[in-house]
RNA sequence: GGCGGCGUAGCUCAGCUGGUCAGAGCGGGGAUCUCAUAAGUCCCAGGUCGGAGGUUCGAGUCCUCCCGCCGCCA
């Protein structure tokens, strides 16, 4: 029995730490996969719906991460996105939903393109392996994705180029010169106000340099009115609420239009009709959510990507890029004649030991190394359970080990031990808690998940 | 500075339109079963619900002010 002393996958000895209680459950992870794990992760089995209204093809429920970012290997805060995400995915598929569930990685930009450079790669190839370690990442959580999309795939830069034609039709996009000072890793231009001290950008930290181009601009003023009504329309667009009045306070304070391409970055679309500029990352990668929804070698046709289940139901997201999914992304889509998704949900972002996390700091939580440790189970475990979804949550691994055997070892653990091994007696004497817990967990679980509280019941999820 | 939010048991947080609302989980303490994993089961928190006024028959729950913390202001 010694050997068997740690709970889905911990090794004993990376538990045995002091006097902190060492035994989890007895269970090895191998010996529940049976039960639990239904699918090979990131390959899932398309589901099939035994609905009454099935054969009137019901809307799919369309679920996004944001696509990362491929500057670094995947941190704690995309795996924390991708697992709240997998987790309200699976709960869409146990009411029967047809559930397509969009990932992917977002692979242009000069930063990419000096990443690369600075790890002796050129920059597909540096995407591909990137890009590989985030699928790695996702096949060890047990994250069952349905679409991975890669900005650099074939039908997605078609997308690119016919969505920017329909914005172009629109009138909506116009040439025009800007100077000012551009921060590198931003891939955008500051406003000096907002600099810090030698026109350092605030977020990076590093000297912004000025720069002066002949850049394409999307007319994203024109749109004030039309956002406001659809959030006046629909509160929900913007969840948390109080990051809903956020974005309200960006709108009503005056939106500016922005710059939509780059003429001294190479690593990207080419602007159709203007190859000497390239089209701003955001602007390409948020088109990620549509293009994924085309199949391996289909034809790279907006419409068609449209037809396979847009608008998203939900774009999941951590609170830092808002700005871009609920003000620039419904406008850009408004523009295009095409809908706008249903929500926005922004998280917030992790700490570790109550401290913000920073490679400058050497405090940073591996996502890698975690699953490693803990098991996936354990994993997601904690951060959907014990982070209070919308806001920051902490990580500490005390607490970890405290959440993890309470719950998934002491409770889920032995009682899921007992149904394998057919422990009748035992079954028999916990029945009515059992029952009655089964009972009272299927209405919280709905409830709690139609709102998004998915910190709430998540064990039944997992 | 402007706008918004928060401050409830050691920790993380529930408490909707004012009247069993003083709660949950974890941690901690105690008891107990022994066909369970240093498991299970049962009991225990006397927290002035940040502070002070006010409205009310009655306020974590509404109003005002103060203190502290946080977010946004591209």
């Amino acid at each position: 029995m010694a050997a068997g002393r740690a709970f889905l996958g911990a090794p004993c000895s990376s538990l045995a730490t002091g006097a902190r209680r060492l035994a989890f459950a007895s269970l090895p992870p191998r010996a529940l996969a049976p039960a639990l794990r239904r699918r090979v992760p990131g390959r899932r089995v398309a589901s099939v719906s035994s609905s009454p209204d099935a054969a009137s093809a019901p809307e799919p429920y369309v679920l996004t991460t944001p696509l990362y970012y491929v500057n670094a290997p995947p941190h704690m805060g995309s795996a924390y996105t991708t697992i709240a995400a997998d987790a309200i995915a699976r709960f869409q598929r146990l009411l029967e939903k047809k559930v397509i569930f969009i990932t992917g990685t977002d692979e242009h930009g000069e930063k990419i393109a000096t990443s690369a450079e600075a790890s002796g790669r050129n920059p597909k190839e540096h995407c591909d392996v990137i890009s590989s370690s985030y699928k790695m990442l996702w096949a060890d959580l047990d994250i069952e994705y349905d679409k991975f999309i890669r900005t650099t795939d074939h039908k997605h830069e078609g997308v690119v180029n016919e969505f920017y034609s329909r914005v172009l039709s629109s009138g909506d996009i116009y040439r025009a010169d800007y100077e000012g000072l551009y921060c590198v890793n931003c891939e955008e231009y500051k406003d000096e106000k907002e600099l810090a001290e030698n026109n350092s950008c605030p977020v990076h930290l590093k000297p912004c340099v000025a720069r002066k181009e002949d850049n394409y601009f999307f007319a994203l003023s024109k749109y004030q009115h039309k956002l406001e009504e659809l959030l006046a329309r629909n509160p929900d667009f913007v969840r948390p609420s109080h990051r809903l009045n956020e974005v309200q306070g960006w709108i009503k304070s005056g939106l500016r239009d922005f710059s939509i391409s780059r003429a001294s970055v190479d690593w990207g679309i080419p602007v159709p009709n203007d190859t000497k500029q390239t089209i701003y990352v955001w602007f390409d990668a948020l088109l990620g959510y549509i293009s994924a929804l085309l199949d391996d070698g289909e034809q790279a046709s907006l419409q068609q990507a449209i037809d396979r289940g847009w608008p998203a139901s939900l774009h999941l997201i951590g609170k830092d890029i808002l700005r871009f999914h609920a003000v620039y992304w419904p406008a850009m889509l408004m523009s295009a004649g095409i809908s706008v998704p249903d929500a926005v949900f922004g998280h917030g972002f992790l700490t570790k030991d109550g401290m913000k996390m920073g490679k400058s700091l050497g405090n940073t939580l591996e996502p890698k190394d975690l699953v490693e440790r803990f098991g996936a189970d354990a994993v997601r475990y904690f951060f959907l359970r014990e982070v209070e979804f919308g806001n920051d949550g902490d990580y500490s691994e005390e607490r970890f080990i405290n959440i993890v055997n309470a719950h998934l070892a002491n409770t889920i653990g032995i009682l899921l031990k007992y149904i394998c091994f057919c422990n009748m007696y035992i079954l028999f004497m916990r029945a009515k808690t059992y029952y009655a817990f089964c009972l009272l967990s299927s209405h919280s679980v709905h409830f709690n998940y139609a709102s998004f509280c998915v910190n709430n019941d998540i064990v039944l999820l997992i």
